[in-house]
Parts: C-alpha cells; sequence; structure tokens
DNA sequence: AGGGTTCATGTATGCGCTTACAGGAAGCGC
DNA sequence: GCGCTTCCTGTAAGCGCATACATGAACCCT
C-alpha cells in the first residue's frame, strides 16, 4: 500500500502550494484552469484521494450523519440455515436505514451506521457522535447519559422512542402514533366486523411501542364497552415469528371459549401466528381473525395477506435526516420538535374484509 | 451548541495534561485508576466526545470500513403509495449491507454507507475512501479510474461484479456462481421434471449477473439437447416485478405452444409472473412451472413457493468484511483473492417439488 | 506614472488527537 | 545510600487539510 500521498505530494509534483491543491478540490472555480489541471493531473499520477479526517478536522464537519440501532441478535451466533426469521426481524431497521440514506443521499451526506455492541470497549456513541455531524438513535440503543453528552454539541434525533413522558424530552424526537393506529384498528374489528372476543399479544414491558399500542387497544375496547385487564392478555419476548406461533398456540389451548380475534403488537407475530393456525387447521379469517402492527412488506405476501397499521418507517429515517439538516443548517436555536407520524390501517384478507 | 469541548477542556478541568486524556480513553489501564476517574469526571461534566476526525488524523485509521452500491431510483421520484415493488427491489443491496454490518461489528468497525449519486460534486469514492480504512463496492458503482486511485493505497474489494475478465482484477474480489447455479436449477426443471420447453427471461445486456444465469441455462440445455438461442426468449429492463408480470403476460400471448417452465433470471421478475399468472388463471406449477434467482425472503412467502438459486447475499457482505479485515492486519501483500460463493438451489412449490 | 482593483497563488496557523520520548517518583536489592 | 526498575505522567511533534491573510501580477483609470 506504498505511503498514501497527501496534498504535499500532489502539490510538490504539481508545482504549486497545498493551499491551491485544498482549492482545487473545494473551491474549483478559484483556480486558474491550467493550474487546477496540472494539479489534478498530479494527483492522478499519485493516486490522490483527500483524507477526509484531515478535512473534517480542519473544516469542522464531517459530512455524515449517523445512525445507531439496537443490536437485535448475538452476531456470534451464526445460524447457518434458517435465518429466515431474521431476515424478517431485521426489515423494521433496514426500512430506516433504507430512508436515512435516501435522505441522506439528496442532501449530500453520507450514512454512517453502527449497531450498540454490547459493552464494546467503546461506548457507540463515542464512535457514532465522534464521527458525524449530526446522528439519530432508535430508542434504547445508547444510554441517556452518553446521549445527553452528545446532545449538547451536535445535533440528535430519537426515534421511536420514550414518547412523551421521556427524560429526553428536548431532543428532537421522531414516533408513530402506536396508540391511534391500534385503537382504530381494533375499533374496525369490534365495530366493522362485530367481534367481542378479542386477544391481545403484546411484547415486553419495556418496548414502549407495544404498550402504547396496547393502550389503543384498550381505548377501543373501553370505548365497545368490551372489558380488557391491565395487562395484555399475553406477552411475547423477543416479538418474533417464533414468539408470535407459540403465542397462537398458548391462546388455542386455552381452555374455555377462542377468541374471535387475535391482535398481535407487530407483524412479525403474527405471522408466526398464522403459520401455526394453518398447520392447525383453523382458517384464518373464518375461524379467527389476526391482525398485526408495522405493514411489513412481509405481511402483504403471506396467505392470508395481513391485516394491519401500516407505520411509516422509511418516512421515519427521512424525517430524521430533514430534521437533522435543519438543526445543521442554521436551526439549532429552534425548540425541540417531537413529531408523531400517522400510521394508517391496512385492511387485507386476515381480518376478513373482502381485501 | 456552545463550543465543543476538546482534549485540551478535559485536560484543564480536570488538571492533567492532554496526553493522559488521551490515554484515558485509547489505554485505559495505563492511567492510575483515580486519575482516571477524575479525567472521566471532567469530561462527564463538560460532555466531552472525542473527535473521530481528529483521532482518524492522528493514529491514521478510523475504524469504519465504507460501502458503495448504485443508486437504484430517483431519489427525487417519491411515490406516496405503491412504494411496494420498491421495498422488494432494494432487498438486494439490503442484505449485503446487513451482512456487512455485521461482520463489521464482530471486528469493531462501523459501517459508512453510500450510494453513487449520479454526478454529485465529489465523487462517491473521495467521500466514502477518504473516510474509511476500507471498502466495499458493488460492481459498476463508481469509475474505474477512481477505484484505481483508491486501490493503491487502501483495501478494496468488489462485490459481484464483471467476474473474470474484468480489467479490475487485481482487486480482491468476491463474486456467487450465477453460471453454475442456473444451469442447476435448468438442469433440474429437464431431467427431474421432465420439462422440455423452456422459456428464459434475462435482463439487460449490461448486467453481468443475468449473463452469467443465462450462460447457465443454455449449457444445461445445450446437455440435454435442447437448443436454445444466443439471446434469451425475453429481456426484461428493470428487472423489477411489473417487467416480470409483463414478460409473463407476453409469454403467454404469444402464439405458438405455450413454455411448459418459465424460467426468470432474478426472484422480483418470477413474482411479478406469478400474479401475472395467478390473475390469468394459470395454475403454477400444475399448468407451468416458475423459477426466479436470489434466494429473497420474498419467495418464500409467496404461493406458490418460489423455487429460485439461493444467492449468499448477507454471506456476500461478510465474507467482504473478512477479507477487508485481513488486509487491514497485514495482509496487504497478499496476492489479490477472487471468491466465488456457492450457491443453492431451493426446490419450493412453483416447480412442482412436493416442497 | 501612480493609485486602486481584481484575480491567482503562497504563507502560516490551527483543527483535536496520538504517541514517541523524556522525566520524576517510588520501590527494590545490595 | 546507590543504581536499577517500574509506573505514571508530561512535553512536543506531527497527522493532512482549510482558510485568513499577505503578496504579487496584471489591468484600468486618471
Amino acid at each position: 500500500m506504498s505511503t498514501v500521498p497527501t496534498v504535499y505530494d500532489v502539490a510538490e509534483r504539481s508545482g504549486v502550494s497545498i493551499a491551491t491543491v485544498s482549492r482545487v478540490y473545494r473551491t474549483p472555480e478559484s483556480v486558474r484552469l491550467q493550474t487546477r489541471m496540472r494539479v489534478l493531473e498530479a494527483a492522478r499520477e499519485l493516486g490522490y484521494v483527500p483524507s477526509g479526517n484531515a478535512r473534517g478536522l480542519a473544516s469542522r464537519s464531517t459530512g455524515v450523519l449517523g445512525l445507531c440501532f439496537p443490536d437485535y441478535s448475538d452476531p456470534d451466533a451464526e445460524h447457518e440455515v434458517g435465518d429466515d426469521e431474521d431476515d424478517v426481524a431485521m426489515l423494521y431497521s433496514d426500512q430506516i436505514i433504507r430512508g436515512m440514506e435516501r435522505a441522506a443521499r439528496r442532501h449530500g451526506y453520507a450514512l454512517l451506521i453502527a449497531a450498540s455492541l454490547k459493552g464494546g470497549p467503546e461506548s457507540l456513541v463515542a464512535k457514532v457522535a465522534g464521527r458525524v455531524d449530526g446522528f439519530a438513535v432508535l430508542a434504547e440503543t445508547v444510554s441517556t447519559e452518553e446521549l445527553e453528552a452528545a446532545s449538547r454539541h451536535q445535533p440528535v434525533v430519537v426515534l421511536a422512542g420514550p414518547g412523551e413522558d421521556g427524560q429526553l424530552d428536548h431532543l428532537d424526537h421522531i414516533a408513530v402514533a402506536n396508540r391511534d393506529g391500534q385503537r382504530e384498528l381494533t375499533r374496525h374489528l369490534i365495530e366493522d366486523h362485530g367481534l367481542r372476543r378479542l386477544a391481545f399479544v403484546g411484547g415486553d414491558k419495556i418496548s414502549p411501542d407495544a404498550q402504547a399500542r396496547f393502550h389503543g387497544y384498550r381505548e377501543a375496547c373501553a370505548a365497545a364497552g368490551i372489558v380488557v385487564g391491565d395487562e395484555p392478555d399475553l406477552r411475547a419476548d423477543p416479538m418474533t415469528q417464533a414468539e408470535g406461533a407459540r403465542a397462537a398456540e398458548e391462546l388455542l389451548d386455552r381452555g374455555g371459549q377462542p377468541p374471535q380475534a387475535m391482535v398481535f403488537a407487530n407483524d412479525q407475530m403474527a405471522v408466526g401466528a398464522l403459520h401455526t393456525l394453518e398447520r392447525r387447521g383453523v382458517r384464518v379469517p373464518e375461524d379467527v381473525v389476526v391482525t398485526g402492527f408495522d405493514g411489513l412488506p412481509l405481511g402483504r405476501l403471506v396467505r392470508p395477506a395481513l391485516t394491519t397499521v401500516r407505520q411509516p418507517m422509511r418516512s421515519l429515517g427521512e424525517q430524521a435526516v430533514e430534521l437533522l439538516v435543519r438543526r445543521l443548517s442554521g436551526g439549532q436555536a429552534e425548540s425541540p420538535r417531537s413529531l408523531v407520524l400517522p400510521v394508517t390501517v391496512v385492511c387485507r384478507e386476515s381480518c376478513g374484509c373482502s381485501r
């Protein structure tokens, strides 16, 4: 790899000063055409590539935005086969990555992504925050304190997070209308399909999303005079297909009348349930209605197609970038924004709608 | 955003020198516990986050790996609804991103991703290469010359690219066995299912992948004494669901005997075809067999499930990182590697295999 | 011819950090 | 008490670039 060429090398070779070399890249018009070409020629011969680090240091900006997200699966647990579950599991963050990448590109930024390495030597934030102009974090990804520190000196936006009550509410925040969406979907099941015996399968207690959805569910039930406990009928942890399948199993095997509808806190679990139900010969939606939440592409592809609530995950990422970009271009002083992106109920086959 | 604290601020506040502050982060054990805590305390109070740029400059390494990939879709063409196609379209690069991200994380690297902005001010490589320790490019992403320059001073691996004949063959290169896979799948259709009237739907002429697949197809046909022209029966461009649907339509409407099997150069087109066929009341696999290529999760979810060739896209990304890491840890001098990852034929319902 | 402009380039400094190297303090054996 | 280690910390020199400022040439106008 020999020694890496620098401005000095290019300057020497083309007989100009380093300042001129720098100008050729930063403000080409300010350099006489002839000189410019000489410099570029020398750069080409040397294989010169400007150092982003040096540039960043000198100009105090990197042209890079960041995204920190949780470490879904153990990176060391390599599953040779059957990474199917996984394929789906990560779609959520994939969508956000895509959204951010796109929006970032539009604004001329690149995207640095890093998943939290549980207890790595360097903290995630140190790694990301130190290299970007601003970044987004998927809620619960990094320690509050670190976020705190980082956000004192650069824009940070929290995605899909703690919601209104968080202690991070001085930061920009983007969430989706979990509660509204679930309430609306539930209302649909109750009013439009006339169902009364519903079962809600939630997630772990920590997940603010799952909790908000449960609240929406309860509200709709309450509005219809259906009694619901303080807790979901079942909790799945993690919220995977496998757990969803198991949950369906359990709901089926419970004594008493089986539910008319299984309302899952996310699509993955619902899809898992679909598998179980098919295997057990339970017809969907004739025998039982199934719904999810998220609007993963996956849900459109299973049979029966999944009724769900579509989260605009991609646009979550895009909005995050927009927010960051705005802060970076002068809006630092504005008061913290808290967006709640609307969701839409998507009726497909699994709830009994004609389609 | 006030002024960003630096080592100097932390040093002053904690009464040590900047070297000690640096050591606290780089080699904590080399600093007396008491001193270390004083420093960390000061850092916390100030909200200090080490500058990645400065660190990179001084230590000549960034801890970041990069990925450049093509600009699939026009970022400005926002489709409010019906981004369905798109959801699937990007799965390919998504998978690679995931693979890289994981592997990178394992090795303690973060991942910088950037799609080529067609004719942006700064070239993609300049943007990425200058900020990372090494990077991968999806073939055809950046100009050969730029790659050339970058690869002279840092590891670069080309993914799924020009193959054996490229002029970039002094670079590390990872491809998948397109030809072998398509040959094997085609052989399966001919020998195991006894089909003889096949139709191959390829992609644009530029795509080396699609071309290689067509070659594999031809080889299998030739081996079975089936005559095939020099060109695919149909070319789809782009290789999307919509185009696949249209291709199926065309194959159906062509005069003469319809094909017994539609062999598509990728999964997306095959899935599009599946839709068309269902709509037209043509049964799969009873009336016509359909196959894809790629092994997208999508293929497992459609009905009938798609017989295809699974590309290890995730592992493509992982291998890329492994290669980069190896080069970075002393293997610079090794001769260029050219991996061809094996693919596997995945028989599902759409070819008539019991499942 | 002299003063004022404009344009192109060079000089010099600093961005925030890492890291050899040096130096002082403390502990050891003799 | 002396020399030798060992351990911890400070000093200082860059890393590669951007950029304010200085410089000088060419030009225009009076």
